[in-house]
Parts: structure tokens; C-alpha cells; sequence
DNA sequence: ATTATATTTAGAATAGTTCTAATTCTCTAT
DNA sequence: ATAGAGAATTAGAACTATTCTAAATATAAT
């Protein structure tokens, strides 16, 4: 499950707004469905969903905004080994992931739930650690 | 550092073959820099290194041979946040990173160096770790 | 030597993303 | 309301990293 924001209209142009980002009817759709309904999509997706969900929407645009909203820090971007797209994830404080192989879902992992400790040579001023577990998900 | 091997054309050769893999004149050239001179090198910098090197190469050998290499377990391949190109690395046992952010160079981290304690949900059956560490050197 | 198989090659193709320059929208000041 | 300025959007071209294609060459096995 993702982070889900479940925002409203309003609440989404608040936030753009907030951020110092024009409320845009193309950047609210693309809000709503990367900051409320989309878990961990990549640019196609994204596009994909906004040309269902608008008259009339350009690549451009899409990835214009979700490059704004990474600036702005309402979306982190990741890119993981198993595919060579960029996803973008509406959790934009510190976590992990945990990638299921099979599917090439990826689930958040809390950092708490995770304890590093390291002995690294001293040269190594370390300001972020990344970490993706891989595996599977149990069969039930 | 990078994990050296320090190997002479014999034993690349002898090395090659123990794996299944044809020791062309190209294989063992690129087998010289990537196992041995170069340090997280990706195909770009292979190609070059190899163009210098050999009387003619192409690209698609160059690609090729490093595919052929990640098959059979003599390089392994990672990709990073911070690049789109893909990274060979000749340290194939298991390892994580710690990334210099100012230069872009990375370096390994031996596993017994960092310890990890999960406390994660019991659906996730984690079967591998990915360790970066993003950071600066310490300024001398 | 001959043949079969594997490798290399040049160049085209592909995928994901960014760029370009023209058009359209939005905001503010009148 | 309206003009003008600046911002956003658009279609399509361009770009980058990598893979594919099909022909040529090299190598290995008979």
C-alpha cells in the first residue's frame, strides 16, 4: 500500500499553491492521481492515466510537471535495477524499499523497522543511506 | 579502490574458458581493463578504453562482451541513482557502495562493515540487500 | 581443407526522456 | 472587461544509452 494523501480539489491547489506552483487543471489532474491514487508509477503510467482522465493532455506536460513536482518536493524520484524507468513516490520522507522480484512491485519499508550500523572507513562522510530489500512477498 | 585481480592474458584466457566463454582477442582486451584496470567503468568508458587499445572495435562487441561477462558471473552490473548508464563491477561477491556525491565516483563497502537488523512485515521474504551510501570524502 | 558454429561488425532501431519553438492560457494592472 | 506580460502547454524533433539485424569474418571440429 502506498502512502495514500486522499486530498481533495482544493486541498491539491492549496498545496500546489503552497509550493509556489500554478494550479494548472493538467498539474491538479496529474496531482490527484500521483499524490492520491497511484502507487509507485512511472512516467507511463502517469501518462497513460491523465490520457483517459483529460481531453487532451501532451507527453511533455506529463513529464514537465512530474520533473516540477520533484522539484518542489511533493514527489521523490527513483530508479530501481529491474527496469529502466524512473518511478516517482508520494512518500517524500526518509524510507526504504522492499521490491518483489516476481512481480516488480515495490512496497515502503519505515526506516525504523530497519537498524544500520556502520564502521565505515572514516574518509566516508555518509549524509543518506538508500537501501532496497529484494525478495518475495510469502505465498498465503 | 577497486577489487584489482591483476591478471596476466593467460589467465584471463584460462579464466574465459573455465566459464564457457570463446577468449577472442576483443573478450580478452576488454577483459584486461574491466577485470583488472578500471574501476567501476561503464560501457562508454570500456568503449573508449578500448578503441585506444584495439586496432577496431565495435560498439555493438563492446556491449556484447560485457553482456556475456555479467552472464556468466565475472562482472556484475549495477545501476545508480545518480547516472543512467549502467556500471560494471568486477567485485562479485557481495558487496554495497558508498557514493561520492561531488564527484560522482563510487567506491565499495565490504558487508562486514555495515550491519543490518530488519523488523520487517512477515510477507517479505528478503532474499538480497542493496546498500548506497550517498555522501563526500572527508577533505584532507 | 571443409563445414558448421560462433563472433564481430556497421548501421538501423528502440525506449525513455528532454528540448524547441510556436501557441494558448492565466494573472495582474488598468 | 481588456491588454499585455509571463507562464504553461503542445506537437514533434532530438537525444542518450542500449539492443537488434543481417551480413561478413573468424574459429573449431570434422
Amino acid at each position: 500500500m502506498n502512502h495514500k494523501l486522499c486530498l481533495s480539489t482544493e486541498e491539491i491547489q492549496a498545496k500546489l499553491q503552497a509550493s509556489g506552483v500554478q494550479p494548472t487543471l493538467q498539474r491538479i489532474a496529474i496531482c490527484k492521481y500521483v499524490l492520491c491514487e497511484a502507487d509507485h508509477p512511472n512516467a507511463e503510467q502517469v501518462k497513460e492515466w491523465a490520457e483517459k482522465n483529460l481531453d487532451k493532455i501532451s507527453q511533455a506536460t506529463v513529464y514537465n510537471t512530474l520533473n516540477t513536482l520533484v522539484e518542489v518536493g511533493l514527489l521523490r524520484i527513483f530508479k530501481f535495477p529491474h527496469s529502466e524507468k524512473v518511478i516517482y513516490d508520494n512518500n517524500v520522507h526518509d524510507h526504504y524499499h522492499f521490491l518483489d522480484e516476481s512481480s516488480g512491485n515495490l512496497y515502503d519499508i519505515e526506516t525504523k523497522d530497519v537498524s544500520v550500523d556502520m564502521e565505515v572507513p572514516p574518509k566516508f562522510i555518509v549524509n543518506s543511506i538508500e537501501i532496497v530489500l529484494k525478495g518475495q512477498l510469502k505465498a498465503t
